[in-house]
DNA sequence: GATGAAACCTAACCTTT
DNA sequence: AAAGGTTAGGTTTCATC
């Protein structure tokens, strides 16, 4: 992973179907040698996937919660990461430091659906309360 | 936007750079109506962007924490989006319901590098204190 | 949905360090 | 060897019908 790499990363993130010519020009290389980089970090896992960015509103997922989540007792994290995949709406999710056991990220079509997804969550079991923060205006997303 | 949108939308974000006739092969549709719709769809901005999912441990940016933000007064939300704006390391924000006046993700290196980053939001006027969940194990990531 | 020309991808081969 | 350049042929895109 060098500096070069991290150019055509940048440009991949803009526009991941800009011609290798195009990238390569950018970074200096010639199509087949960008080619061959690009195939080299997606062998890597250094690329994860070519994706697209979908605009949440225009799909139903214009409202969005920070959550923290307080467990009973102790809990696997592969048991909550277990329950949490069971329920689509939570789209991010980590155990973390601090008072909470995990964070979440929840995003739901509007207020009802959010609130429905809370219950969700909170009804798993060994989850014992939940604390959220509801995105009122987003500021930034890079 | 409807049931066919959402399934090539749901093709592009597995993969972004299959070809329309493999995407048209899963949702029904010919390669060139596959086109005419995507084409649709970042004219309408549905789709903001082509775009890569890259290992955030790959480039340095191995280490998250989500940190609520606690304000002096009340502060303009664009206030705040240009404070944040300037620390490359604060990769989402929003303002929020709740104790806190915003939430934000923070990526960065190391833990290190973390709590300089957080030494930047702190610094910044206006912040009075943060309080932050730094993320132990990523449990889920959709 | 189909067609054809232009652009692009891809893999093999060659050159350089 | 390892990394980049070049070329040729197959595939994909894209404007038009």
């Amino acid at each position: 992973m060098d500096d070069i790499d991290r150019a055509i990363i940048a440009e991949l993130r803009a526009d991941s179907r800009a011609p290798y010519a195009a990238i390569g020009a950018e970074v200096g290389l010639s199509a087949s040698a960008t080619k061959r980089r690009v195939d080299r970090m997606v062998a890597d896992r250094t690329i994860r996937r070519f994706t697209v960015d979908v605009d949440p509103a225009a799909e139903g997922a214009g409202t969005e919660a920070y959550v923290e989540l307080f467990c009973r007792g102790t809990i696997a994290p592969h048991e909550l990461r277990r329950m949490l995949l069971a329920i689509p709406e939570v789209v991010e999710a980590g155990t973390v430091t601090g008072e909470a056991d995990a964070v979440g990220v929840l995003r739901a079509a509007g207020d009802q659906e959010l609130e429905q997804a809370l219950e969700k969550v909170r009804a798993a079991g060994s989850v014992d309360h939940t604390k959220s923060s509801v995105v009122l205006s987003r500021l930034i997303t890079r």
